[in-house]
RNA sequence: GGGGAGUUGCCCGAGUGGCCAAUGGGAACAGACUGUAAAUCUGUCGGCGAACGCCUUCGGAGGUUCGAAUCCUCCACUCCCCA
């Protein structure tokens, strides 16, 4: 493959490449690349919109280049500042080990195993004396600092920035400097921390890495950039029922967007469905979407299983089961609204009447508007639940 | 170090002694319509209770009062101006 038709598959859904010639020029040289991916480690899901990025590392690794994740478990400790608002809340080191460890299984869903190397920026970060950190900070001035969108939107609104949070993007152009490397992908929210890194490589003798941005996904709430704390996600390791269904809830617009940073569908096949017809369009969308991380096959039963529960509107014929809590049971009798509760389908007893006055319950796809209707424990054993558009449970009596 | 302003429910924000579980907006959830889209309309939106009601909440701890989100004291945190 020559340089050209590299950079042609490489630069497909990127906004930004600083800079395309520098990256070309180490292409040429024909050594595989060391791509770098900052892991944040305080969530436990590897979302869509973070496999926008690792997708594009899988790129890389087709090329035969190593893809270097370096889990951030000490950067956690600060939180990065990136489009917030806020200074984010600080992780235990608990949390951290349980998320890297959900989350490692998770990337190889996209990863080449083979290919792929794992870091852990504590292992320098945390062993650093006071001297080396303002060492560090002497490289880098608080003007340029300053000149990020978030300190400076903080900054005139009055918001407050703590000073370790100023030492993120420093941590994180450190960690470049550390693995040495000749590529450094990220969102276009990273554009600064990646910048940063450029620019400490040079002060340490180092060739500065190329910085490539992808777009971020937006969620499927529409509004926002698709991220766990926002709860508008689709983890990879979603159920095919889920990942079908929360793609079919997107907003119309997002199309274009969702089949160019998550399918291999060619863009000019995908414009032509949307423009013909979005519904039929965003059901391709999510059968694609859940054969890339389950199978084809298991996209083609969710296809059927959201046709006849959704479209269709017909009873539902399996779903999770669970146990009426004994306790609940009182001469045989249960009530529906507590029930609801305990099971967790509903916050509180009284959500549950609510939702049961609005009439988003129904037993056995008979709905049940009394909201203090209470039934046979044993008429109710095999029932299926259904509370709000999808929430579902099997209904068992324990002996 | 000095002076000033502020901290209210998921978020923004009103409330300055009883009519406050706390106006309004947003978000969220549910229903109708539909394509689990958009738009629109409706309802819910601290907890318990069938209900009169009860309990917990307005940064934290005390206090004044028959009664406090509202007044006083101390503490913590944030922002602004000056140095």
């Amino acid at each position: 493959m020559t340089v050209e038709e590299q950079l042609a598959l490489l630069r497909r859904g990127t906004t930004e490449i600083i800079s395309e010639a520098d990256l070309a020029e180490k292409l040429k040289s024909g050594k595989p690349l060391r791509v770098k991916l900052g892991v944040d480690p305080t969530v436990a899901h590897v979302t869509l919109g973070w496999a926008v990025v690792l997708r594009k590392l899988r790129d890389f690794q087709k090329l035969g280049h190593t893809a270097v994740l370096i889990i951030g478990d000490f950067t956690a400790q600060i939180g990065d500042p990136s489009g917030k608002s806020k200074t984010r809340p600080q992780l235990s080191h608990d949390e951290v080990v349980r998320n890297v460890e959900a989350v490692s299984k998770q990337v190889y869903k996209i990863l080449d195993p083979a290919l792929t190397e794992i870091t852990y920026n504590a292992d320098w970060l945390g062993t650093m004396t006071f001297v080396d950190v303002i060492k560090l900070c002497s490289k880098y001035t608080v003007a340029r600092i300053m000149e990020r969108d978030d300190f400076t939107n903080r900054w005139n609104e009055h918001r407050p920035i703590a000073m370790h949070e100023i030492l993120y993007p420093l941590c994180q152009g450190y960690d470049s400097v550390m693995v040495n490397s000749d590529v450094e992908l990220g969102g276009t929210d990273q554009k600064f921390n990646n910048l940063v890194g450029r620019d400490l490589m040079q002060h340490w003798g180092q060739e500065p890495q190329v910085v490539m941005l992808c777009p971020l996904l937006i969620g499927t709430d529409g509004k926002e950039k698709m991220s766990q704390s926002l709860g508008n996600y689709i983890s990879v390791v979603d159920s095919p029922n889920d990942m079908y269904g929360k793609t079919m809830s997107i907003p119309d617009e997002l199309l274009d967007n969702w089949f160019e940073l998550c399918t291999d569908v060619p863009m000019a096949e995908a414009r032509q469905a949307i423009m013909s017809n979005p519904y039929e369009a965003k059901k391709r969308l999510a059968r694609e979407i859940v054969g890339l991380y389950h199978s084809v096959e298991e996209a083609e039963m969710a296809d059927q299983f959201f046709k006849e529960t959704f479209s269709q509107r017909q009873q539902v014929v399996e779903a999770e089961d669970a146990a009426i809590p004994h306790d609940l049971i009182a001469d045989g009798v249960v009530a529906l609204a507590n029930l609801i509760a305990s099971l967790g389908l509903a916050k509180s007893n009284g959500a549950a009447r609510d939702l049961i006055k609005a009439g988003a319950v129904s037993l056995d796809a008979e709905k049940v508007m009394d909201p203090f209707a209470k039934l046979q424990a044993i008429e109710l054993d095999g029932k299926i639940l259904r509370v709000g558009r999808h929430q579902f449970r099997t209904l068992r009596l324990a002996r």
